[in-house]
DNA sequence: AAACAGGAACCAC
DNA sequence: GTGGTTCCTGTT
């Protein structure tokens, strides 16, 4: 990997990515935050903005700096991660082999906690764009503004934001029944009864444990945040989606998700969360499974 | 314009 | 712990 820094427009451009592609990183439903511009996709990260261009060889990063590589997008882009040897891993199993062709170039990003727990509360009994923009929303709503380009943009609330938040403004974001779900798990960070930081660093199961007690939070959310933001690998979030193409192409006799997400463990072991991401991608955009779909 | 899509809470057993 | 019902809103 090489890194050009040209720090009077604050870009950098990095070559010698592999297993790295934008569309399918950014639209591959664990992020919720970035938006095709017609050239490239705009991020909101943190209390920055950036801009991700690809050419199919170089990765130009716009608004950012080489120290905001080493800090920030190294490990947010997962490029410690080697997505080579997880691939020849999963590809031992024939049925995966199509979906990672397919998904070729997906990477797990490493979000935050705080701001991928709220989303994907939203999440629940949603669909990606909605989910988009109650985020956007409540961002606008209850977030501090940045600007750049002469545009105006808006980080993710704070804890404090959400747990305040007034519940008509929160409706008013689009997130329906979740509204409370959002406010009391902003309370329950608040009080120190769950903390977000301490998660990372313990086992799967507990730090399961401790995120399934706040409102909102199943199964499946917990999931989310556990291989979106805290780096736990062996999460295998089951959706309707990943239900149907579990079924289509395992056939196995699960009967529910639990017996899916068993199944997964099972199968992909620690790396169970990467298999999700391809067959999640792949069944989204074959629309397995829906009527509209079948000719 | 009624039907549909999409996870978790809640209650009953 | 399992099974059935309800929650809200943008899209079709």
């Amino acid at each position: 990997m090489k890194i050009e820094e040209n720090r009077d427009k604050d870009v950098l451009k990095i070559d010698g990515l592999t297993n790295f592609n934008p569309p399918h990183i950014f639209e591959c439903g664990q992020a919720f935050r970035w938006n095709w511009d017609g050239q490239g996709y705009v991020g909101i990260v943190g209390d920055k903005v950036v801009r991700v261009l690809w050419d199919g060889t170089t990765l130009t990063l716009e608004n950012t700096t080489y120290e905001d590589f080493n800090t920030i997008w190294q490990d947010y882009f997962d490029l410690n991660t080697d997505y080579g040897s997880i691939i020849e891993k999963l590809s031992k199993d024939p049925v995966l082999v199509e979906a990672i062709k397919h998904g070729w170039g997906i990477r797990i990003l490493n979000q935050d906690p705080w701001e991928t727990l709220i989303s994907f509360i939203i999440s629940a009994r949603n669909g990606i764009n909605r989910i988009k923009t109650t985020v956007d929303k409540i961002s606008q709503k209850f977030g501090e503004k940045i600007t750049w380009a002469d545009k105006v943009y808006y980080k993710f609330p704070s804890v404090d934001a959400l747990a305040n938040a007034d519940e008509d403004e929160l409706r008013s974001c689009g997130c329906g029944y979740r509204g409370p779900y959002i406010k009391g798990t902003a309370q329950l960070i608040r009080s120190g009864e769950i903390n977000l930081d301490t998660l990372m660093s313990i086992d799967y199961k507990d730090a399961k444990k401790q995120l399934l007690k706040c409102p909102g939070v199943g199964p499946k959310v917990a999931d989310c945040v556990l291989l979106f933001s805290l780096k736990k690998g062996q999460a295998f979030p089951v959706d309707v989606w990943i239900g149907r193409i579990m079924e289509e192409l395992y056939s196995q006799e699960m009967k529910d998700f639990k017996d899916i997400r068993e199944f997964a463990e099972n199968r992909f072991g620690d790396i169970a969360g990467y298999a999700q991401q391809y067959l999640f991608y792949y069944a989204r955009e074959k629309q397995i499974g829906k009527v509209s779909s079948r000719v």
